[in-house]
DNA sequence: CTTGGGTGGTGGACTATGTCAACCAATAAT
DNA sequence: ATTATTGGTTGACATAGTCCACCACCCAAG
C-alpha cells in the first residue's frame, strides 16, 4: 500500500519535473506551487495554518513564503487582532501561475491515472478527500 | 486531487517519523526502508531495476544501497552473465528489519486511513494497484 | 577483429526539502 | 504580575533529489 503510493507519487513527480521548464516559468517548484494552490483554496492565511494545512515545519513556510513574495507571488500581512500572525494571500500575479500550475498538475495527474476509468477516478478522489477529512 | 495525495502522503509520513525510534533500530530511515521492502517483494535484482521500480536515480540507488550494504542489510553480487550489473539482495540480518518496517509502516498507514471502511480501504489498495500498473 | 553506440554503475556538485532546537515578541492564563 | 503558550524567524544540520561526467562492459554493424 504504501509501496504503491510512493510510486505513484514518485511518477507524478518526475512527469511534472519534465515538463516544468514549460510550465513553471517563474521557478517556484513544487513547494512554492503547493503553497500558491492552497492559498487558492483556502484564501489568505495566518502561516501556522499554512504550515498546518501542508503538513509541513513552520520554519519551512517562513523561507518559501519568503521566497514567493520575493517574486511578488504572495503578500505578507500583520493582523490586526494578533500582532504575532503574519496572514499570506496571493497577489494579482499569482493568480495567473496558479491556474497555470493548476492546469500542468492536472495533466500530470490525469496521466498517471490514465489507466483508471472516469468513474475510478471520481472514486479514489472521494476515498482519499474522506481519508484527508 | 494532487493536494490531498501529498497530505496523506505528508500525513503519513510524520507519522512514521515519530514511532521511527521504536522501529528504525538500524537507523535506515524511509529511503533505506523501502529499498528493503521492494527487495523483499521483487527478489534480488540489478540497481537499475531497483531505481526504476523506486523510480528514483540510480546514482541515489548506488548511495542508499552502499549504506545498507556497510550495516549488512544488503548483499552487492557481481552477475556472471553480465559483468556490469551489480544484484542487490537482502540479507539473513535484513529480514528482520523488513518485518519490523513493515508493521510499522502498515500501521502508520491504516492509522492515517481510519476514515475508511476496510471495503474502502480494499478499493483504493485496487485503485492504486491498476494505476501503477 | 574494431569501432561506436547503448547500458549498468559510480562519483561529484549542487539544489531542494525536511528536521530540530533556540529564540523573540506577543498573547493568554493564573 | 508572572508564567505558559503561541506565531514566527533563524541557524545548523540531515536527507533526498537532480544533473552531469565518467568508466567498464556489452552488443552490434561494418
Amino acid at each position: 500500500m504504501a509501496m504503491l503510493f510512493d510510486r505513484l507519487a514518485r511518477r507524478i513527480h518526475v512527469s511534472l519535473q519534465k515538463a516544468a521548464p514549460e510550465f513553471d516559468t517563474e521557478k517556484i517548484g513544487p513547494g512554492g506551487a503547493i503553497i500558491l494552490l492552497t492559498l487558492n483554496d483556502l484564501g489568505p492565511v495566518p502561516m501556522v495554518a499554512l504550515a498546518r494545512a501542508l503538513v509541513r515545519d513552520k520554519s519551512q513556510m517562513t523561507r518559501v513564503v519568503a521566497s514567493l513574495a520575493r517574486k511578488d507571488l504572495v503578500t505578507r500581512s500583520q493582523n490586526a487582532e494578533d500582532s504575532r500572525v503574519v496572514t499570506v494571500g496571493l497577489t494579482p500575479k499569482s493568480r495567473a501561475v496558479v491556474l497555470t500550475h493548476q492546469k500542468a498538475i492536472d495533466a500530470a495527474v490525469n496521466g498517471q491515472l490514465s489507466a483508471l476509468s472516469e468513474a475510478d477516478r471520481a472514486t479514489l478522489y472521494r476515498l482519499l478527500q474522506t481519508a484527508v477529512g
